[in-house]
DNA sequence: TCATGTACTGAAAAGTTTTTCCATATAGCA
DNA sequence: TGCTATATGGAAAAACTTTTCAGTACATGA
């Protein structure tokens, strides 16, 4: 990894531990994409966010998988099979993830004529 | 200001726009500083986040100002003064930092065990 | 006069995240 | 053989955020 974060998560505000753990740019639309429960492999995750370089979704996927927020279960085959799932933990927050997911859908309006062009 | 946003807030997805407006490091505790709807004094606000660096928190109000969640009245005196104040648009997405702060502490005590020392 | 408080700002350094590029390894298919 | 797909990871560049430092300006009180 490119730069070994000093802490983690922050753990001297609950608001901001909360924060520290979905705020980094891709890991709230990947527990989004992965709401379901159901096993996703990196290539689907990453076809479904192809905004995100890959790289960056594997790194992020890595934290969330060190948070606790997100299972990974490696099949040792060949070619490779490896398979995310969100955890009990990580589901906890989805209604977090689905509040900001509707407010964002009612609000966008008002951003688009201020911010767009 | 050091460094000029290209995009001030993601229009791509209505989650990212969200994330966007408050994952600052600060914003999220300058919003729940401003909750009560109160008149705050940019020294208050200072006094109440005393880990922040003042500069810090001045950029960041002023974004909180431009996005439309927070209103800013300068009174022309000497000394001068401004008050800040959380505006609609800004108290609807309170439900959102109260959902966080809650999440927060009910779950701090895994992340403390695992990221304590 | 000098220190303190109030609000604000430019510039640069430091810190962190995100992206890009390149590389590994193996199987299947044309 | 050469192309594609699978999953992964090092290294470095680029982009962005946060912090520190120094400075403006004025009033008050010691």
């Amino acid at each position: 990894m490119a730069y070994e974060k000093k802490i983690p998560v922050d753990l001297d505000c609950p608001l901001r531990l909360t924060m520290s753990l979905i705020e980094s740019k891709w890991k709230s639309c990947l527990l989004d994409e992965l709401r379901s429960g159901a096993e996703m492999r990196p290539s689907e995750l990453h076809k479904l966010l192809p905004e995100a370089a890959p790289r960056v979704l594997d790194l992020q996927l890595k934290e969330l998988v060190e948070d606790g927020l997100v299972s990974k279960t490696i099949f040792p085959e060949l070619p490779p099979r490896s398979v995310y799932q969100i955890t009990q933990l990580g589901s906890s927050l989805l209604p977090i993830i689905d509040a900001m997911l509707r407010w964002g859908e009612a609000h966008m309006d008002i951003f688009e004529k201020k911010y767009r062009r």
